[in-house]
DNA sequence: TACAATTGCGCTTTTAATTGCACTTTTTGT
DNA sequence: ACAAAAAGTGCAATTAAAAGCGCAATTGTA
């Protein structure tokens, strides 16, 4: 999973929860700047930023193999 | 997926490829003080550095729904 | 179109991650 | 038990994330 595709969800997750990034900020407490940088793609955040934010949007993050055959 | 988690799979799939933090910190381009004090959970590292690490392990980085309705 | 809410960005300070080096401790293998 | 390898830690420098503020740009809505 890319970068983008985490602040996809992160992003996508937020609008359909019909929240600002303000109130987000606000909820999770991370700054409101870290939050703007990091779903403009200008960011590189640390592992706990992210936890913060998955946790208010009810995200988890995981860390599993790779499925190296593609045997489709 | 807790910290301590993320830290277990990192560990646990370095050993199991019998790769030392040496030769990990060297192929994926992580400073070895870095993955020294992420893997004895001192530290805080940023996605980039957790997607280096990731990359080299054949793990995968990811970012989903946390299934709230526990009805078990 | 006009207005309001939201988002993005420049500037700045503070805080913390990243990194190397050298040393100690722990683990592993013979 | 011993030696070698691996892992953890203190110190110090560099870099970059985190954060607030204000303003510009964008988006959505009446």
């Amino acid at each position: 999973m890319h970068f983008t595709e985490l602040i996809d969800i992160v992003k996508g997750r937020r609008k359909a929860l019909k929240v600002s990034q303000e109130t987000l900020a606000a909820l999770s407490g991370v700054g409101l700047r870290t939050l703007k940088e990091f779903e403009s793609g200008k960011g590189n955040p640390t592992l706990l930023t992210l936890q913060k934010l998955a946790d208010v949007l009810g995200l988890e993050l995981c860390l599993k193999l790779k499925n190296v055959s593609h045997i489709k």
